[in-house]
DNA sequence: ATGGCAGGCACAAACGATTGTGCAAGCCTG
DNA sequence: CAGGCTTGCACAATCGTTTGTGCCTGCCAT
């Protein structure tokens, strides 16, 4: 197997012919230029024979494009991302491109290194999931010279088509199911405060709230990143507060995790103790100890949707409309909910 | 942010010099080729201030090297791979080169077409975890153009370097708990059968045994891929044979989700009505009910380890020599396995 | 004055592809 | 038979680098 594909010239030597008429006769512009059929059957043939195949480097240099996009994710182990990529790659499969992977470990500055690599790299497209707050680097993509689509998260202000998860309805329905099952002290463990995603599920959160007239108490928010350990402190400190919440709602599968390990070490069980509901669901959330009622991303959806958005991109030479998708939660109920007693209900509107 | 890069000819036009010069300038070849400091260091300049970068493709093109590495990889959504694939992208960073990404969705046709896409790009290396049985496509590689490491599986026919988990020792131990606490009917939960993963495990499973002297039953495996629904069919296959196996031993993360769940719609409860022992750790294993015990594989490390031993093979232009790496498990204890009451065993010792 | 040597750079050929244009041979037409 | 049209292909530039070699100038020694 590709013990060095030969090159045009090789072939345009073996026939006798010049690499004009053998590039012409394989992309199919033989006629065009006036190739004679049995000039071109003959080229490939030898083509087909020897396994000739176009040298991606030398084709991109001359053509300016290189059957390639980059992805770049801020963390690659992270299943949802992980997800993701899966996706793209595979959508980046069936257009016959190839994928340049960064990680940017969460960090703006190693974000910024990875979309400077892959530019540089003359990538067709981008697929970005920025890490987080900072988007001044992202400014000169609107106008850049390829097409790139944010995924997860999105920046308002900036003119660049996204896809995202309905974060603001997942979070929505995720406390008005508790809402429903009488909780009305509902704390929740936030990521990263200034992210779009973070943004979108708070809003949800009280807009749920506000729409059963509950007052929203800012000392009920806590947390500051997506990764676990932001969990587990957010959840100490507010199983610390009194009255204590009888519910939590984590922004964040890490976050849940965090939490689970908080609310065990407190001596705690759901959902006799306290309830919880978390965002992002995972093929374990059923064999959790109770199973936990999640809001369920479809980030194969997100993953699909992005490659399919930025090929047709690629494909039209089109640029950055500002459109953006929002692909629909689910919420999964399983057995981390449990109806508030009456007495704890009056117990809690007293204060 | 890199609005198309000066070329080396722009720069040379700026100076009135030529293109060599500045090549040479800025490569460091400007002493050996006896270009005056003077003009080194106004190339240097306005390169620098041009924040100019050599394209590349053309460097590729011209140098037979593209300072890209592929990885190819059986399912990036596999959070054990993904852990690999992160891994792997951030020595690729560290070694400033490009990482391009395949999923071979578990499928040899496609893990041979990417191979072949790969090879195409002229990457300067090659991870690869081979998806399963076939190694015909893999013989080429041996003496190919680039260096190969194989992650996860290996093949003992090929001469490729590899690095895996120490799968015979991590099975032999987590068999060996599971006699201590008195089992004899040891059910497994195998994998892709001809695997070298597979075997090595069921190996250190048999050798266990054998050193307890307790026979091996080939009634006791079960399953053929590592995949959920295989986990799954295979429990529950087990838990109707009888004498009823007294714990179940999972080859796999996704076979335990597939056996966590037959074990449930059997009615059954771990470890009071059997014990259970997966292969593969992950997060969530703490908040099972109960907490299931694993045994622990290092991804991080078979990723470092693995781009560690291709990049120093990537720089010294060496090839395959048929190194292989084993790293070790860990098997992490938690309440899935209780002792075996003195009657059940005797029980189990009469047929 | 001439030969030799070193310094300082430029020329030009790669690497493989794509593409606008040019050119020869053959045929037809008037 | 001259001019023009068609057929069938080749020439050569180009993308942006890298690199072996060649060339000129000036200086020193003989």
């Amino acid at each position: 197997m590709r013990n060095a594909s030969p090159t045009l010239k090789a072939i345009a030597a073996h026939l006798g012919v010049s690499v004009t008429t053998v590039s012409r006769s394989l992309s199919g512009q033989g006629a065009r230029y006036r190739i004679s059929e049995k000039t071109q059957g003959a080229v490939r043939r030898l083509a087909r024979r020897l396994d000739f195949s176009p040298n991606p480097l030398a084709r991109g240099l001359r053509l300016k494009k290189t059957a390639t996009v980059g992805l770049i994710i801020p963390d690659v182990s992270n299943p949802f991302f992980a997800r993701i990529a899966h996706c793209v790659t595979i959508a980046a499969r069936d257009h016959h491109h190839s994928v340049l992977l960064a990680d940017s470990q969460e960090q703006t500055r190693l974000e910024i290194d990875s979309i400077d690599a892959l530019l540089r790299r003359q990538v067709d497209g981008l697929i970005l999931c920025p890490v987080g707050i900072a988007d001044a680097h992202l400014r000169s993509l609107v106008r850049g010279p390829v097409p790139v689509i944010l995924v997860d998260r999105h920046f308002p202000r900036l003119a660049l088509p996204s896809v995202t998860s309905d974060n603001v309805g997942g979070a929505r329905a995720a406390t008005s199911h508790l809402l429903a099952a009488g909780h009305r002290r509902i704390g929740v463990l936030q990521g990263l405060p200034e992210t779009s995603t973070n943004r979108d599920r708070l809003t949800g959160y009280r807009s749920a709230l506000a729409g059963r007239g509950v007052r929203t108490d800012p000392r009920l928010v806590a947390g500051d990143t997506f990764l676990e350990d932001s969990g587990y402190r957010a959840a100490r400190r507010l199983l610390r507060t009194r009255p204590r919440p009888t519910a939590l709602f984590a922004l964040g599968n890490l976050i849940a995790l965090g939490a689970l390990r908080a609310i065990a070490e407190a001596g705690l069980r759901i959902p006799g103790d306290i309830s919880l509901v978390a965002f992002d669901d995972h093929p374990y959330a059923d064999h959790l100890a109770p199973p936990v009622t999640t809001v369920a991303q479809d980030a194969d959806a997100l993953g699909r949707i992005a490659a399919g958005a930025l090929f047709s991109r690629v494909r039209a030479q089109s640029l950055n409309s500002s459109q953006r998708h929002v692909v629909p939660t689910r919420l999964v109920s399983r057995g981390s909910v449990q109806p508030v007693s009456r007495a704890s209900i009056q117990q809690q509107e007293k204060p």
